[in-house]
DNA sequence: GATGAATGAGTCTTCATTCAT
DNA sequence: GATGAATGAAGACTCATTCAT
């Protein structure tokens, strides 16, 4: 396995190399030179630098959301399902951060670059929340005007952005549990302490009540 | 004015070309004619490429944040600044869809290639956000073991994730307003039918229920 | 026999390709694959890319030279000799484009490339012309004065151009037998319609003569 | 002029280096050296390596299509036109070796590696001499049946396989005049003795014959 | 200050050749 | 002998940056 698989190798090498550098500013020698083959090996298993950064993004994220799916299975409340979502996603990040950094960081603007490009597997993964989601309007778990194509984003950009940070910064200030469960939590019940009050109240600018609500601060 | 700011017609250059091209597939040349000047004269405003795609981080991003902290000043009520931030920031996303792009795309991974940069700016901006929960808090609004460094992230990173959608996608599903409402709604309320009912039920694995498709709590 | 003889599989197949692509676009890889062998069994044959080529030259002029010469010796007349010399020439020509093709495109830069490759085999070719003349010039058929250096080359540059016609324009204008006549005939001949004026007068600049259009001779 | 002009130097060098090393031997660094340019200057003037190969042919053809049609139209006799066309003709290769090795070998295969390219020059050129014998057939002094396509690629041909062999062998065994005169004798008077014999005899095998006509050698 | 022609370091990619199987 | 995966040297071309004008 270790000798043999160029292929892996060298999806592995890219991987670490990517989120090192970044894509433009890796190098193809680079790359080999980490997975231990010659710079020519690498056009023998993909098309070109491209290719390569296209294939990490297909072959991984396809593993991912097989996780996933998998995962969200084993539960049937949605809000379950919710939580164990976020829970697994930032395992993931947690487990592989090169990975986890490249699909944040460089796939991103692989539009740019690669106009041909459509991110279908992301879309898919965005759709697993809308699932879930879904399924709870569904049950009457969850409210009927919520729209799933803002929800999804919403909660995959809440948990994405947490990720951004621990991948980036390489310090961790809060545990995974920890992340996931506040997470789903403002998505779940908000934040409010008393949910009964609206919460958005009545567009009310400070200086038009004459009888201040309450003194901020 | 238009003339005479070179330094100015340089940055509007080099957003809109930065935006279309991505960082690393935009040319020196390309923002020189986009500026209407030569080559060698961008060298007489900014160090190196890279420093372009700095200053406009800072000099925008520098703007941004004055406007909104002076947009949530004119409210009191927290609820009211959380929904009025995501509002603006999404507003400004939709009015200036370059810089946006650019910020979003290019700048976060502004730290993988230029090892110094430090990225004050966006901090600030999430430290506005982390500001607005806390006052929430001592006014005894928002729930107390909300973290403010796991809230500030995924609020922003929800109104992020969305507004990449409308950055990249070019069409737009949804008004501003609607996503903006919807996300303050989100991060306030849950998005719970029925909010007394806890968010995240006690962990029951699917299988252990054979017969009832699910009792919610 | 097809199936054993690699060395003539090759070689046919390098011929197709070389004429296809020319020398220095036409990859080992595509030689192989035409031949129906594998790129590491070539250089059980050849030691490398250029000895294919030399190999070709060597052995296919050869043939060449080997049935012209056994073609001419059929004939007493050094004017039929010269005659079915160049309607040889243009059959075989016409019966092997790619072989055609390729020693008049490549092989002739050969030098180019191969420091240490004297053209033996074209010279001999030349050679051939050179004893027509000879012989016709010892039986007083032909003009003492023509220097065979040169006729040869004239004659056999003539032949060539018009194969290269053929051969790169894939269209055919004149049948091998008009164009084999009628090159002979330029040689034998001449152009003129009465021979018995000189071939070049006196030198006469136009601007001499004023009012008759010109006084041959 | 020598510091300027950096098309006209490129092209000086290339001619150069392409002549001695041939097309695809030759490098753009040593092209840049022979030039004094640096290697990136060439990509101002010049879209590509075959971009320079074409610019020559283009550039340098031109030239001597005009020079040729200025020099025959100095003479009224169409056997004059012809002996000076390849008087000049020779002489030019023997004034620049380079160019003339350069058309000769290298660009009579750019059809291989530039599909698009079609030889107009080349073409024009062969045109002009065919129009010399369409004036002296007109003028009812050569021959009626000489078909032009035929011959003015023999004469070319016979001309340029001896420019060949200048160029290639680097000695020169003949003089230009006397080569020019030699060719134009071929194709004027043809190289009979006496040319009131048939040039072509009646096709006669050797053996069919038994009083031999007379005995080879 | 402004220009833009010139520079040349840097890299992806190709492909003839090798060699373990 | 035959294979074809692997090698790695080599080169066309790009483009950020400089600097003489």
């Amino acid at each position: 396995m270790k000798v043999a698989d160029k292929h892996g190798r060298i999806i592995q090498a890219a991987i670490k190399v990517f989120a090192r550098n970044g894509f433009f500013n890796s190098r193809i020698a680079e790359i080999a030179k980490e997975a231990n083959v010659a710079d020519g090996t690498i056009y023998l298993y993909f098309n070109n630098k491209y290719d390569i950064l296209i294939t990490i993004f297909e072959e991984e994220m396809g593993k991912i959301i097989a996780r996933v799916k998998q995962e969200i299975a084993k539960y049937d409340d949605p809000r379950e399902k919710l939580y164990h979502f976020a829970l697994l996603h930032l395992s993931l990040v947690e487990k592989d951060k090169d990975l986890a950094e490249l699909i944040q960081v460089e796939l991103r603007q692989s539009s740019k670059f690669i106009k041909e490009y459509k991110n279908r597997k992301f879309a898919e993964y965005l759709h697993i929340i809308a699932q879930i989601l879904k399924e709870g309007q569904q049950q009457g778990i969850f409210r009927q005007d919520v729209k799933p194509g803002i929800f999804k984003r919403s909660f995959f950009g809440a948990m994405d952005e947490m990720s951004r940070f621990w991948v980036l910064s390489s310090r961790k200030k809060y545990s995974v549990k920890t992340a996931a469960t506040q997470i789903s939590q403002y998505f779940l019940n908000g934040i409010l302490e008393d949910p009964q009050k609206p919460g958005k109240p009545a567009s009310k600018k400070k200086k038009s009540t004459g009888k201040k609500k309450r003194s901020v601060k």
